[in-house]
DNA sequence: TTAAATGCAAACTGTTTGCAAGTGC
DNA sequence: GCACTTGCAAACAGTTTGCATTTAA
């Protein structure tokens, strides 16, 4: 039962994400860390993501194709990928939570524990400049 | 504008998805495929599917973690997996579908074209093993 | 003091790709 | 015959892991 020590990599990965609301990847994360703490390497930040999300203190996102993705919300809300620009926002209309939730208690074929919804299409700002 | 020639390969692919309901990843198809044709490669597995999910005739599924999943069927429906047996299930009430489609309706950050939504939990069988 | 965390590099998994040979039309 | 498809192997991207060293407690 390992026991959880401070490490200020770690704090700096924390910090970094729930500075962020656009979802950023592992690497992303090594990129801006590494501006405060240019030796950390790159499974630091993996081992660290994962930890993270394993207790509950991130979110990670896999379902927008290459590498996964990480979040610092974790209260249950879906998400929008562009497929023109690739950005993934976060969706706030506490609406879709709802249906989700309704949908979970219908279904018969299981104890459901957690969702995981993801929209896809184009967004406002792509949208605009075509 | 490649024009798409017949393969025995392509058609035994999706002879061999029609025939299942349990989502299988490109390996398992590479593995059942061979036992028709023993001499085909995993790359020409990978570029079929691939092939085939971009003109829509199977679908693929990217957010179980792993490896990506493949269904023959295109209409939309959710998906259930069991984090402990790692089946993954359809959803057939079409009720989801309605909220589903009816989320996306609401959004209003872009325009929506497709989603994807996977719910996780433990399935009836393993619950009754428990 | 010692268990946890790190940096580094090598290993690994899943997928894609270049190329020469094969095949459908 | 020409373009599409294949098999094979090598390359690739993203992620994980082993190990010696450093660091928090």
């Amino acid at each position: 039962m390992a026991a959880m020590k401070f490490s200020r990599q770690r704090e700096s990965i924390k910090e970094f994400l729930r500075g962020r609301t656009d979802h950023p990847t592992a690497d992303t994360v090594y990129e801006n860390v590494k501006l405060i703490y240019p030796k950390i390497s790159l499974g630091t930040v993996y081992r660290n993501l994962s930890l993270l999300s394993d207790i509950g203190e991130i979110q990670k996102l896999a379902s927008f194709g290459g590498s996964d993705r990480f979040d610092a919300r974790i209260d249950p809300h879906c998400h929008f990928m562009c497929t023109r620009c690739g950005r993934v926002l976060d969706m706030d209309e506490e609406h879709f939570d709802k249906l989700m939730a309704e949908a979970a208690i219908h279904f018969t074929g299981g104890e459901i524990t957690h969702y995981n919804a993801s929209f896809y299409g184009i967004c406002k700002d792509c949208k605009g400049k075509e």
